[in-house]
DNA sequence: AAATTTGTCTATTTACATTTC
DNA sequence: GGAAATGTAAATAGACAAATT
């Protein structure tokens, strides 16, 4: 076969032809993945439309099809058709965990750590459990004569939302990630598409990766997705579901009123999408808003984490579901965990039931408050202010780009989080940080932190983007 | 297009081309799903060639061959070149928590039930736990300071069975099912192959069909898994992974001598394969064996669950890996669960460095060692007997059906598990039960449980095996 | 031992739909 | 508003390899 022309023509991305193998799709799919992971690739670099591509490594169109669609299912590139493919952002946010090194010292705006000294209440309450003596009974494998309780401890939960739920829908999770990797485990297949907030939950948008479960984002205003808009996706795409967090997204902080929620249903119900309604954050507004759960019931996975609201280190969450749904999740559930140890579901029940989990999450929303009012005093006109959430979603000036913004915080001993990393598809030019208002130790360490930002801002609000920083 | 004469000719199986719309290949996995779902296609029935469905529906071989190939993934039916395509066992084993209703007076002897009474050690650990200054930190999201004592204590626990693995190399689970869970999704990709004991782990073979991963079955001898037989698969499919229970096999009881290990560890390192190696029964045999995570560490998942062998409502479970993996798995655990509950570690690691859990798992191995000791009264001339084993795996006469051993067995009152529940592929026509010598509450319901067993076997053992039971 | 049966794999063809210009 | 650019999706073709007979 002759040498064509295409050696110095100008793409903006090539793959050696002497490195390409049998199977054709997989070379032209690892390559790419490579240079993206390496940063050889840098978010929203545009990509060579698939026929040009074809068209220089001599494979058929569909031969670069199938491997563009390999890395777009890992998240790695985005495609819009007439358009063309870029580059996602990088929103491939590290292990979280791993990065917590508690030995440096370092103002945690970053990650949301909600309120640990009402611990202490739960501790009193573990205590007594171990006292008891069906204690044993509890580290069993199944679960005791009476799980009937735990069941109707989580009804009566979702009864302070708004929602009426027969416990024989309902099962619990080993917190709020794991019932959304049953959700989707269970209820998804690779390939499939979920309809995101254009910025959306990071452990949402790794999960969904992970899966190879294709996330179409979609764009916002002020009182959540655009039901035009999710529509509009529908009639052009195949949508098998949709992901939402109306109490209060993460990281937009918008709480979504009733009159969006009905628009957003009435679209939800028309396209039959299953909608995975993840409202971790009710407890934050208990009772003021109706939940899509209670309104199209038979397509909603409706899911609660006890996580933020009541004890993160006990994780559990509970989950429910139409009838229709009822033998898929608990397969789903089943294999993934085979259970969620019943010590656990126990002492949250227990919380429950007592009236401490309560007085838990009022107290709670007086110390969000309280973080709240700080941040407005360094911010006074921030937009997406919310007074009861756990964070605050802060836009940057024009010229100043997150992720620097990010660095640079982190080098004076704050973290803080990068609107890149909750991005989906294309991102607006204009960039955000999260500021987990909840999460520093004290009041004191909040300001200390919420001054250094400031004081980054304002000094770099009037340098272009790519420029360093002064730190 | 003329009608052709395919309209009575003879197919085990076929799709009424009225039902074939668009995508074709989807009408048909989805027609093929629902009658093996339904029983219209018993197991083991063969299915037409993918040549003469194509012919028939007057569609292309290759849409055919995607149609099967979504419903062997999802594990209803196998194929074998030259041989034909047949539909799968019964293994969708229901979920055993739902099926478990203890108002019923029922002798388990189904699910494995490791000896809960001693639990109540685990119950004064918690106690003395929560009494702890720092008990409040343990319910925080991250892991506290300190957690490098969580890990140690895994070190300690894989060293008992000659396992030195780096504390880098260590993370917790929640639980073995868990684990597995997190080693299948970081690991490995829907339609990657998996080597496995023709007959293995029910929760094994539900999770790969969850996930769209395909069980390739291999033979097996006294001594375990076919070296031969393994290569012989290994030059001619693609397989990715092999899953092997080497200290007691489940549900074939069998511990795998050191040569056996030494032959399949070579073959797995020739071709490269991804090895997990479930060792939850390891503590029943502590220090005889040399692991394959020892022999071939650089490819070698290694699971040690404790729900077993220290206390099963915990749900904790140890990983460890070789630094390859190390990026991938900690990234699956993460989306998967985000964490592990730190209190849950920290009681197993306390049991573990106080040598609380040396205490457990020797009353447990005197326990099973006595109720394995009224197995063999009941059946003193049965293959594959261990006496340290939880469970007993029993060869039924040739005329006696398994699975209707289980329901006659079930009739009476009497729980015990068919050896369709675990097979893979085609199964011998010759048949076993699985015994959980170690659920029954105590020995005498033990000896009421196998002496009704015992009674139907030799009732039975003369008929046909699909005539109705004696009961 | 050779021919036949049967499943596997991946590239190719074709038709289509949306977005951009 | 129509043509061009671009991605999507499924059916089809063809070469291959193992197991059976």
């Amino acid at each position: 076969m002759p040498m064509n022309s295409f050696d110095d023509y100008p793409m903006s991305w090539k793959l050696d032809r002497r490195r390409l193998a049998r199977p054709y799709y997989r070379s032209i799919a690892d390559a790419m993945e490579h240079d993206v992971i390496n940063g050889v690739l840098e978010p929203n670099t545009k990509l060579p439309p698939q026929r040009e591509l074809a068209d220089f490594l001599d494979v058929n169109l569909s031969t670069v099809t199938r491997a563009y669609k390999t890395c777009e299912l890992k998240g790695l590139i985005y495609a819009t058709i007439g358009k063309g493919t870029y580059v996602s952002s990088k929103n491939r946010s590290e292990n979280v965990l791993l990065q917590n090194d508690k030995t440096t010292k370092i103002i945690e705006l970053g990650t949301i750590q909600p309120f640990y000294q009402l611990n202490s209440i739960v501790v009193k309450t573990a205590q007594k459990l171990f006292e008891k003596p069906y204690a044993m009974n509890l580290l069993e494998y199944v679960q005791p004569l009476d799980s009937t309780k735990y069941l109707e401890s989580a009804r009566l939960w979702f009864e302070k939302f708004n929602l009426e739920i027969s416990t024989d829908n309902i099962i619990f999770t080993s917190g709020g990630q794991n019932a959304l990797s049953i959700a989707l485990i269970s209820l998804f297949q690779p390939g499939d598409k979920i309809a995101v907030d254009c910025y959306t939950y990071p452990n949402f948008i790794g999960l969904a990766n992970l899966l190879r479960i294709q996330l179409i984002p979609i764009q916002l205003d002020d009182w959540g997705m655009l039901p035009e808009e999710l529509e509009r996706n529908c009639r052009t795409t195949n949508l098998k579901g949709i992901y939402l967090m109306p109490s209060c997204s993460n990281p937009t902080n918008l709480t979504m009123p009733m009159e969006r929620r009905k628009q957003l249903a009435t679209v939800i119900k028309r396209y039959d999408l299953i909608l995975i309604e993840d409202d971790t954050y009710s407890f934050l507004l208990p009772g003021l808003y109706l939940p899509f759960a209670a309104q199209i019931p038979d397509q909603t996975v409706y899911i609660c984490g006890t996580s933020k609201s009541i004890c993160a280190g006990l994780r559990v969450a509970f989950m429910a579901f139409p009838d229709r749904m009822s033998a898929l999740l608990s397969n789903g559930a089943y294999y993934a965990n085979l259970k969620t140890p019943t010590v656990n579901i126990e002492i949250i029940a227990e919380l429950i039931t007592s009236g401490l989990a309560d007085q838990i999450i009022e107290k709670k929303i007086q110390l969000a408050k309280e973080r709240n009012s700080i941040y407005k005093k360094y911010f006074p006109d921030a937009d997406h202010f919310n007074e009861i959430s756990l964070f605050q979603w802060l836009a940057l000036p024009g010229d100043i780009d997150s992720l620097q913004a990010e660095s640079a915080s982190k080098k004076q001993g704050v973290r803080i989080l990068s609107s890149q990393k909750f991005a989906v598809g294309a991102t607006d030019k204009y960039s955000h940080v999260r500021l987990a208002t909840c999460s520093p130790k004290n009041v004191e360490e909040l300001e200390k932190g919420l001054g250094i930002i400031r004081k980054i801002i304002d000094e770099n609000s009037h340098i272009a983007a790519k420029s360093e920083f002064i730190v």
